[in-house]
DNA sequence: ACCGTCAACTTAACGCCGTCAACATAGCGG
DNA sequence: CCGCTATGTTGACGGCGTTAAGTTGACGGT
């Protein structure tokens, strides 16, 4: 085993620990599977024994913690990057769903490994959510959403995360052949469906005649007034 | 280590697949964590050895396949009993997105290997799935949701999905104390959302101001005849 | 110029894991 | 009664995460 050339100078050993991180996810996404991200085979390819690894992240999980927060930085800047393009809040809210879950879909295995571990690190995926959060303040001050931004939130995330989610781990169901198809869909419905759910009573779901008439009135209106402006 | 007691006679070796099963299921329900499901930990509390579990499984990942399965039967099970108790469609489907968030939350372990693994199986979600295309189709046959049946119950299965995964994977968030809230403002926001998504045009996105027009109209109608059955 | 100190690594080993080949044994059909 | 097959067990292998103990090289104080 050809050993690794030059060894750190003391105080920059953090270098190490950038080289190894790189490469962690670099093997992750060769494999596709984070069964195949192992301690040896990240040392291995980074010229180093295995137990070197311990220097700079205090166990596997730290390492496969460390990647993770990596990712959350990058999509919390393509979201970031996605809301200010547009000034329209509800298309502002439009496009953060569609940049998410596009993000999501180049990146599968490190959005399964973001979200879907036993114990993911929490202050990140906060720090994440407050852009949501805040898309979704600017569609309340504006009128168009009402109730409690925290809430509304989350519910509109868990249906992009959602969308996200189930295209990556199920690629057997009938999916359309334009995946952009049911991104569409979804966006369209969460949009939709949270302008009428924070505006109607919270009593009771309507039945479906009374959803139908609604909903006619509602589409006409709408269509109405998308033809008119256009 | 105390041997099993009595060996199975020749014909009914599935009993001894049954109980490894059956432990499997239970240990992952204690510890809480896939990583603690080991096939010698099987194997002890089936008081067999740990090559006898080859016997019936074909490896570990077969045993938790098998285990996958035996879950995705009862979710089946729970939505059927759901959706049959009530006959207007919507409702039904309202009650079906409930069950399902609630079974998921009830089982958090089993759901996300259910539906977070690498290669999660297939055919037996896509019989799960089933369920909800022909609640949807009920929907459509009503007028109350327009457009292809698997594409829509794709796009609402993915917020339900969502709404579950999430609860179940980032506690930390922000969730309102009570879990119904939130599945409840799912809920409905899928209902509202796929019944305006299928009657609107595809074409375009409303700004927020026509959106929030055309809210008000359907939400004034909607509650006008709320109270007018009621 | 030397030398101790300390960060940056390596060597060696432990225990647990999934998996497999080889061996043992009980019960049933002939 | 005998042999065959289903039903297990024994023993071992390589790979994994993790830890303790040893090694090495640079730098600061005297």
């Amino acid at each position: 085993m050809e050993a690794r050339r030059t060894r750190a100078k003391p105080g920059d050993g953090a270098r190490l620990r950038e080289e190894i991180l790189r490469n962690a996810e670099r093997l992750l996404v060769e494999t596709g599977s984070e069964d195949a991200l192992t301690l040896r085979a990240v040392a291995q390819r980074t010229r180093v024994t295995t137990p070197s690894v311990y220097l700079h992240f205090s166990g596997k999980e730290a390492l496969i913690e460390a990647v993770c927060l990596r990712v959350w930085d990058e999509l919390g800047d393509r979201v970031r990057e996605a809301v200010g393009r547009v000034t329209d809040p509800i298309i502002a809210l439009g496009e953060f769903g569609r940049a998410y879950v596009h993000f999501a879909l180049d990146h599968p295995v490190q959005y399964r490994l973001l979200m879907m571990r036993p114990s993911a690190s929490a202050e990140a995926s906060k720090a994440c959510f407050e852009h949501m959060v805040n898309a979704v303040t600017a569609c309340v001050e504006n009128g168009v959403l009402k109730g409690n931004p925290d809430t509304v939130a989350l519910t509109m995330w868990t249906a992009v995360h959602g969308c996200a989610a189930l295209l990556i781990t199920q690629p057997a169901l009938p999916w359309p052949d334009d995946v952009n198809e049911i991104i569409d869909a979804t966006v369209r419905m969460v949009g939709f469906g949270a302008a009428l759910n924070t505006h109607l009573p919270r009593r009771r779901v309507p039945r479906s005649a009374e959803l139908l008439d609604g909903v006619t009135v509602a589409a006409e209106r709408l269509k109405a007034l998308g033809s008119k402006k256009k």
